[in-house]
DNA sequence: CATGAATGAGGCTTCATTCAT
DNA sequence: GATGAATGAAGCCTCATTCAT
């Protein structure tokens, strides 16, 4: 799956950005290291000062890309949550029986990415890592609803409509899809976070995958 | 239930405070106002100059009691956790009955707090609300290795523990029950969450209930 | 020399407190811990919080005894001070011929302590040591004129008028005598802390003594 | 000699400062006015957010040039004797006779500046009058054993290894040169600060200059 | 277009001190 | 007499941002 979408560019939210850093060397330095800088020192010290220093720049020539550190967290989130979709778009093609349409779907969304697919500036793997302890911080804000409105969250939503009609498809009859969907989506982050750092209450480590976890929790529940 | 426990004390980690905030009038007000400013312009916006300002109170004063603002904050979470044990273990007690008993656990973690207990100076159900907008702050942070190591996190994961041995009691024979523990607490929170801000990914609502949502869904996962 | 003035007290300026030190338990017990406090983490860091938690007191008690970190300094010198002439006139008392009473002068003044009199609760070689690394920043201040107005210098002036006018009995053609003691009592400390500190620009170490340096010199300078 | 270094820029640890204050006329006002306000007010007084009041500039600013009080004390420390090298190095030029050498090197050393060479932006008589009386601060602190590895005395201790030299030439047999020059340069600050608050215990004044007491002294110590 | 410089505002924290018991 | 509680003021520093080039 390695170079899948080697030449595809990942649609952002135009509001997300002031000038898009996909057209200049400078904006996708800033991309790489953003994700590079966060991962190391936490989105709470991450500061727009920081990151100019990184890639030797001034924090006003950042300020040209984005408005502000919220929007370049929701920049990099926008961009994870629109690779998983492509990743869960192109997995699930063709797959005519639900069960395995779910499967694969499930696979895609609860993985940990260890891989680094090199997609240009951006280490997949790092960027699935800070999503993993910083996308919360993103959502659970007071302002939650006028982002909402804004459109940021569309393709986070997207997926997990997306995998709530793939379970719909499964077992028809289930009445939480969408809650089971965003169970899922957000669940799988918060047992990778626990097998990082609050291991004695979670069963999923090296040998019982994350994943392993919401195949079963899954297959049980939609289980006719 | 709403008085059982008029004269309980619940008990902090006396690392989380300088001065027991219990002791004094100023302690007590400290937490019942940071509890209301919290929820009124949330974490980030929380200062103790605001909060200072909000109690006539000086900035310094509250320095007296806690170190800093996440110390407070922590403190309030282990005060809800705390909270919820009490009901868990008052609400289970007596019960042989371990499907009867795992649905009461369920019942105290994923409802909603609507109502106030009054007890003393800490209103429960606005405690209720920045747990759930606010408790995954606490917990994601760069510093949450210390924070576990110093007992931070001590009755949350005692809860959950508790959860999952009343699931295991439930079926012995299901393999993730620490897992589907931590599953049901923080993905009650987060349920709730989506249901007042990003309704169009969750089933649930004014009547259809998370906690409805979860009895489902254990009952379909632990069916033998 | 051990217990020469075991019974005797030190006389200070009563200005320099507001309730007696050695009147009390406690009293005893800011005077000695205060000295191992500020050789431990300095004058600067000093305060009188720090110091009340170290004897386990509040520190409004120890503005009982002075009304602020200064007037303490000022007292821990010029109970110094106080101590140095005692030393300075028993040793020299009886002593005939003036270059025997010199020497005798210098030494007190010059030798670094290392003996611990054990005079009751004062640590003489502790405070030896923050009276050369902090003595110049009760000296060197703003107030120095007010403070000098207070006598809370006349001990420390009496001792280099006294070392001047032994200087003069030396040799009274030498023009310079108080300039000379005032360079040997502020100059002693100097090379103490250069050799603790800054040992390339002193020639004084182990095995070459500070006072070794001054007896040379005063002799070289009062050669007739 | 008043114009001797008209265009020469004293050279300072770069480590003293975070952007170079000579590159910019903020920079210089800096500079110049920190002199100025230690002066009036002295160092305890001194923060970063007067001299913003007085230079009509914010706190801030003067961050972005030093990262805090000690750091320009220590800036201004090292002008200062980077200028007394220069002084030094210029006087004793092409002069052959040793004694010659060592009154030149002393006159620099020991004088008071009155003068003002009105070099740029710098006060040199006034800058002379705090490191009078406030350089001592920025020796002795607890972190001198740091500062000196950083090399921030290093300027310092040269001045005096080159007065040890000139002194070891005037007199090879004189085993104290070191201490010998570095209780001169420091005791003449020292002298200076007793003439202007404590001249009971100094014979200098206005007729019998610093200078003077340190020709004699050092004539007297090295006669052969 | 990119950047260097500057800044206002505010966060966090400690100090020195007073008051009431 | 000793102390615990409380506090105003200030210190130090960083952030997020704007402006001018």
């Amino acid at each position: 799956m390695s170079t899948f979408l080697e030449n595809l560019k990942i649609k952002i939210n135009e509001k997300l950005y002031l000038k898009d850093p996909e057209t200049s060397e400078l904006g996708k330095k800033i991309i790489q290291h953003s994700i590079l800088l966060i991962d190391e020192i936490g989105l709470e010290h991450f500061t727009f000062k920081k990151l100019g220093e990184r890639i030797n720049s001034n924090e006003s020539s950042i300020y040209r890309y984005f408005e502000n550190k919220h929007k370049l967290v929701m920049y990099l989130s926008a961009w994870y949550w629109g690779w998983i979709e492509y990743k869960l778009v192109f997995e699930t093609n063709n797959i005519e029986k639900p069960a395995e349409k779910l499967t694969k779907a499930i696979a895609v969304i609860t993985e940990k990415i260890t891989d680094d697919d090199s997609t240009e500036h951006i280490n997949e793997s790092i960027l699935n890592k800070i999503i993993i302890s910083e996308f919360n911080k993103a959502l659970y804000t007071k302002e939650v609803d006028e982002d909402n409105k804004e459109g940021y969250f569309w393709v986070y939503k997207k997926i997990i409509n997306q995998l709530a009609a793939i379970i719909h498809e499964a077992n028809p009859d289930y009445p939480y899809s969408k809650s089971l969907a965003s169970t899922i989506v957000e669940g799988s982050l918060h047992q990778h976070f626990l097998n990082d750092h609050l291991d004695t209450i979670t069963d999923c480590n090296d040998s019982k995958s994350v994943t392993a976890f919401y195949f079963d929790l899954v297959s049980r529940i939609l289980k006719k």
